[in-house]
DNA sequence: AGCCCGTCCTGAGGGC
DNA sequence: TGCCCTCAGGACGGGC
């Protein structure tokens, strides 16, 4: 699934494939995964790429005069430019594909959604920063402005689980359920301690953990569990090396216990049983 | 406010 | 071989 190191790849891949590209046509082959919240006279057709932005997990192309294409991968989502001949090395389009478009350079992008729950919107620029997804979204963990007592601050909004709040994007925008497992484990965190009963010394860990973890992924091209790719059709390696997410009854890295999975805030959560100490344990 | 569930969806994988 | 069932889960909306 995308969540930012894989939304952060994409980003790249396309600011250096499609910027300066004029729309030519838009195919849209799944209805609902094309809106328009714009003008109808606002269309992209004739339209040149300005940049790329993003925004957690939330990525927006902006085009000239005013106009935005706003995507989110949601669980299965990719975009994919390639060139004819590179589409078909690709076997693109194929039948997860339910938005083609077409630049008048002959470059197209594709968006492919196995699942359907992703979504592309088109937005006036001078809309988006207001979106009432973007404007609630928390901190961005690779931001400067983010600090350990950011961190702080953001998780005692929330009283749950530390895992819940990880996957909360009002509380931190961008990280999903493969990062906020390893960044558990990394920081020796037990996924169900109640965000209030975290020490400092717990939240400056899981600080470091989040962005060392991120910053890991980011290097590495993303995780590729089924699904994700890269701009380019390429696949990110992170989970070659992941810790916890996916390592179900394997080892521990650090200290060799099974790998434990449970359920939490409705996910799968994997964690080592004796790195990550449960919660309370000694009231119990 | 927080929790749980349903909704949106397809395809992989287990069981028989 | 094949079919049915479960599971995977990001975001959101509704009910409690």
């Amino acid at each position: 699934m995308p969540e930012l190191p894989e939304v952060a790849t994409i980003r790249a891949g396309l600011t250096r494939l499609i910027v300066g590209e004029e729309v030519s046509s838009v195919e849209v082959l799944w209805p609902k995964s094309y809106q328009s919240r714009a003008p109808t006279d606002q269309e992209l057709v004739g339209h040149k790429v300005q940049g790329i932005r993003r925004f957690g997990k939330l990525l927006v192309i902006d085009f000239d005069s005013n106009i935005s294409l706003m995507a989110h991968l949601r669980m299965t989502g990719q975009l994919i430019a390639a060139s004819p001949q590179q589409a078909d090395s690709l076997a693109l389009p194929d039948r997860s594909t339910r938005v083609i478009l077409t630049f008048a350079s002959g470059l197209r992008l594709f968006f492919n959604d196995q699942r359907k729950f992703g979504r592309l919107v088109v937005v006036p620029t001078d809309r988006v920063s207001s979106d009432p997804f973007i404007a609630s979204l928390g901190p961005d963990p690779t931001d400067e402005a983010f600090t350990p007592a950011k961190l702080t601050a953001r998780l005692a909004s929330r009283r749950t689980n530390v895992k819940g709040a990880l996957l909360d994007q009002h509380v931190l925008a961008g990280v999903g359920n493969i990062y906020a497992d390893e960044a558990l484990w990394t920081a020796m965190i037990h996924p169900l301690t109640p965000t209030d009963e975290l020490t400092g010394t717990q939240i400056r860990r899981l600080y470091s953990a989040i962005k060392s973890v991120l910053t890991t992924s980011i290097d590495r091209g993303g995780s590729t569990s089924r699904n994700y790719l890269s701009a380019e059709g390429t696949r990110g390696t992170y989970l070659d090396q992941a810790c916890v997410y996916g390592r179900a009854g394997q080892p521990c890295r650090r200290c060799g216990t099974q790998i434990a999975k449970i359920k939490v805030a409705g996910r799968g959560t994997h964690y080592c049983p004796r790195c990550q100490k449960p919660p309370s344990c000694h009231s119990l």
